[in-house]
RNA sequence: GGCCAUGUAGCUCAGUGGGAGAGCAUUACCUUCACACGGUAGGGGUCACUGGUUCAAACCCAGUCAUGGUCACCA
């Protein structure tokens, strides 16, 4: 070890592979002590393998780094498992787009040479994301990382949908569900993003077969109405009343349809007359199957017009069809009129199309009995969350749940493990690959083409990631795991969805604890998007200014509920701070020459001593309740206000005296509890700084193991020591407010003053003489003196409680200005007295006011008479004195 | 429309029933041998508005306004 090692300025690149390599070597990641100590597990949120991590991923694993170093250091058995996510539709259409670049669709190649590019597209984005988590530092176990396709989960996937099939909570059935057009594939609702549109409602005539006129109904999606199969009124309206029972011609085709009565149309609405299209809107097929009407679809899979509307319609678009339907109904006299209207469309959450109710066979999820066992665990209180407000978010949508729909016509993802003889149409859901029929014997079995939802593998992952369905080790012990920090965009695709299958499969909550981080935003509080430009790569952060600075600073802004706001600017933060520990430590190890390090008893320690002492341990308990208590933001802020203000700005400059020291003794004194202290801080700083903490640790020539498994710091009680923090903030009020007059007087560095103190109270002066040499260097004083006198001529009068401190400026005063700047004093004092006169002069105050609250009014009263008198007693003698 | 947040210094945000805080930005002075990614001292706030509870409210309650999120929608 030497100071020489460290550079002037603190440069991460130096060294933060080089640490991360060597926690990895020595397997510092996994987990010690499994079945002796008390576990603590995260599995981390899989990313997706389209793309790249931005910051909000890096927010989402610096916090549980934090969580897991904390609790390793703790002694606890930590493990944190990785793993990335198949993200069936949007990686699929990454390759899609890939192949439209080429002019090629996924037909083209075939489903096998589909998925196989796919996976190639996941290897490349697999080992980005890896990199990407190691340079951020995370201390995971990587040995024990998943993949939400890999062989294993597949098992758990298989294990899943078999049991819940024979359990009669999935099902199989035609109904009316959200469809992507471009994507080609049922959605869940969850997966529908509702976006407000600039659009019409266009009323359209529909004649009486009777002859007798026509009715108007109001449509925002005129292509629909080939689907029609009913006009519906409410019953209650008195305008429409005679007319139920009749029948209408559907314009633009030959086809009659009834008007019917049904209390879901609104009388106010549009003109009370509704088109029903069951087969392409949710009310309408409700409104269907109360009235015992056909659907008609008119959609082909591909969203385009089929062969149930007219000639010239099928195969054109939506959109297409909407503007022919609108022209040729104008031309024909049946548009009554367009009324511009905005309403919220359902998008894709992929791909952002436009979604078509779509009535097709799909495999669903019986919701209900797995809603009402995650209801019952948090009513239980088996689950918390942070920040609590997301517990409503979380128990509204279980009461609310619908079916989930599961399967995606899409070819990245997990097959559906359901397999149909094509002889006897026999149905088998099994756990292996089927290639017989279990009923007739026939070789002629297909599987389901379809695949399941993603969410419907990543629903399992806390368990899953262990080893499930097997019974393995690290199921029984890690399972339930702890905490889960993820973003709460994804509470209801997957927080909430863990906890029901954890209950079904696990019969226990998968976590105790979910913590939901804020969206990362930018500075005008847009979210980071490719299409803005202006989101921040983690990797150019880490570049620019290093891991731990990004780490710090994310966490420093990581207050519960908030989104973080930030720009590359804010990163400084957490680069300057990373730049003061560098320094501290540099300037210490640069002070070492040969002293001997040990250890120093607490009868050696001095005021000074035990104050930063005291202080440290006072950190140490804030930084602890902060951190088990996911406050992010108040920890990090415990541990820069000590670090910095305590320990750099007031102990290591009053310590330079003792530094300096002709005595060898007082040196090998204060280097040993430098030593003490900053392995102590290091090891405080740890979780949030770790790249440097670590660095650091092996400089220090007191340290011989790896900081990241050292020992958290504890709270000591014998560290307390209330009465030296008192006397220290005496000595600073006195240095404070002799710099402050030094500034106001502009009295420069290079000119040394005198300072008079005067004292009434015996213990303070017996404190300040101890200190006489720091007061004297933090005020840059040729002298420091004491004094009973209450005035001494050409000096200026700084006071406070205890003390005056007179400053001899050496012939440098002008009285006038002094006078003004006193009597500003008296105003300023003035005005704070009255304000304690006001609560002291109440009797209610005086009555009802908790004892330490009143009490603390008269010492400011005393302290406030005492300044004033003092500010004109000095004036008094200003005026008087001849200069 | 329901629900949930948020409104504190120029910006981003902490905070707490008993004399308004941090970081960034800003002003003055300082390159003094850890750090100019620094030091010292400042300036800057009707704590959205209006009522109420209380001896005491930025904090608790109600209402208003503004902003955001989310869910649900009547075509």
């Amino acid at each position: 070890m030497n100071s020489l090692e460290l550079s002037k300025v603190y440069n991460p690149k130096e060294f933060e592979d080089r640490i991360y390599e060597f926690w990895l070597k020595n397997n510092y990641f996994k987990p010690k002590n499994i079945g002796k100590a008390k576990p603590f597990v995260m599995v981390m949120p899989p990313p997706n393998v389209t793309g790249i991590l931005h910051m909000g991923h890096a927010l989402n694993n610096i916090l549980p780094d934090i969580l897991i170093r904390y609790y390793r250091m703790k002694g606890r058995a930590a493990l944190w498992v990785p793993g990335t996510d198949h993200a069936g539709i949007a990686t699929q259409n990454v390759v899609e787009k890939q192949l439209k670049a080429q002019n090629l669709k996924k037909e083209d190649l075939g489903r096998d040479e589909f998925v196989k590019r796919t996976w190639e597209v996941k290897d490349k984005h697999h080992e980005i994301i890896t990199r990407q988590l190691k340079k951020i530092g995370c201390s995971c176990d990587w040995d024990r990382e998943r993949f939400t396709l890999d062989s294993g989960l597949s098992d758990a996937v298989r294990e899943t949908f078999v049991t819940l099939y024979e359990k009669g909570l999935i099902y199989k059935g035609n109904y009316l569900v959200n469809y992507c057009p471009r994507c080609s594939t049922a959605l869940s609702n969850e997966e529908v993003e509702y976006e407000n549109v600039n659009s019409n409602l266009w009323e359209i005539n529909y004649p009486l077969t009777d002859g007798k006129g026509f009715i108007t109904v109001a449509t925002t999606r005129p292509e629909t109405m080939f689907g029609d199969v009913a006009i519906a009124v409410n019953p209650e309206d008195e305008r429409y009343k005679h007319l139920v029972g009749k029948q209408v011609h559907l314009p633009l085709t030959d086809r009659k349809i009834p008007i019917i009565a049904d209390d879901f149309v609104g009388v106010e609405f549009g003109t009370g007359m509704v088109k029903v299209t069951p087969a392409h809107d949710f009310n309408d097929w409700e409104c269907g199957k109360r009235h015992n009407l056909k659907p008609i679809n008119i959609l082909n899979i591909d969203g385009t017009l089929n062969e149930n509307c007219p000639d010239g319609y099928v195969n054109l678009s939506v959109t297409e069809a909407r503007t022919k339907v609108v022209s040729e109904l104008e031309k024909k006299g049946y548009l009554s009129k367009i009324v511009p209207y905005n309403h919220d469309v359902g998008h894709c959450y992929r791909c952002k199309t436009i979604v078509e109710p779509f009535m097709s066979l799909q495999w669903f999820v019986k919701m209900k009995p797995l809603a009402d066992k995650a209801l019952k665990a948090w009513k239980e209180g088996k689950i918390k969350f942070y920040p609590v407000k997301w517990e409503n978010t979380y128990s509204s949508w279980l009461e609310n749940i619908k079916d989930w729909c599961i399967s995606r016509q899409l070819w990245w993802g997990h097959r559906i493990p359901v397999w149909y003889c094509e002889d006897c149409k026999n149905e088998m859901a099994s756990r292996t690959d089927v290639t017989v029929c279990s009923k007739c014997g026939s070789t002629h079995v297909i599987q389901d083409p379809d695949v399941l939802d993603t969410w419907f593998s990543s629903w399992l992952w806390p368990f899953s990631i262990l080893g499930w369905p097997n019974k393995t080790d690290d199921l029984s012990n890690f399972f339930p795991t702890s905490s889960l920090v993820t973003g709460y965009d994804i509470i209801f695709f997957w927080v909430s969805r863990m906890i029901m299958s954890s209950l079904v499969f696990m019969d226990k909550v998968p976590f105790q604890d979910v913590y939901l981080t804020g969206l990362v935003r930018d500075k005008l509080g847009r979210k980071m998007a490719k299409s803005l430009g202006n989101g921040i790569d983690p990797l150019n952060v880490i570049d620019i200014y290093g891991a731990d600075a990004m780490k710090f600073t994310l966490c420093y802004m990581a207050t519960q509920g908030q989104d973080i706001l930030i720009d590359m600017d804010s990163f400084k933060l957490g680069s300057r701070f990373a730049n003061k520990i560098w320094n501290a430590v540099r300037f210490i190890l640069m002070n070492i020459n040969d002293e001997k390090i040990h250890t120093v008893g607490k009868k050696d320690l001095k005021t000074l001593d035990k104050w930063i002492y005291h202080t440290f341990n006072e950190t140490v308990l804030k930084v602890s309740n902060a951190i088990e208590s996911y406050k992010f933001s108040e920890a990090t802020q415990a541990v820069y206000s000590f670090f910095w203000n305590d320990f750099c700005d007031w102990y290591l400059e009053a310590s330079k005296i003792s530094l300096n020291s002709d005595s060898k003794d007082e040196r090998s004194r204060i280097i040993s509890i430098f030593m003490d202290l900053l392995e102590k801080s290091l090891r405080l700083l740890h979780p949030f700084m770790s790249f440097l903490t670590e660095e650091l640790y092996s400089k220090l020539p007191n340290t011989d193991s790896a900081l990241i498994i050292a020992p958290y710091p504890e709270y000591d009680k014998k560290l307390i020591f209330e009465q030296e923090v008192h006397q220290v903030h005496q000595i600073q009020e006195i240095i404070k407010s002799v710099r402050n007059i030094r500034s106001e007087l502009n009295i420069k560095i290079s000119e040394k003053i005198v300072l008079y103190i005067r004292l009434s109270d015996e213990n303070v002066k017996k404190i300040v003489s101890e200190n006489i040499d720091l007061i004297k260097n933090l005020t840059n004083s040729e002298s420091v003196l004491f004094t009973d006198s209450n005035f001494i001529p050409n000096t200026v009068l700084c006071s406070g409680l205890n003390y005056d401190a007179f400053i001899d400026i050496k012939g440098l005063l002008d009285p006038l200005k002094e006078i003004s700047r006193l009597e500003q004093e008296i105003e300023k004092n003035e005005k704070s007295l009255k304000q304690v006169m006001d609560k002291l002069n109440n009797d209610k105050f005086k009555l009802n006011a908790k004892r330490e609250a009143i009490d603390k009014e008269y010492s400011k009263k005393t302290e406030f008479e005492n300044l004033i008198l003092k500010s004109q007693r000095l004036i008094n003698l200003l005026k008087n004195s001849q200069y």
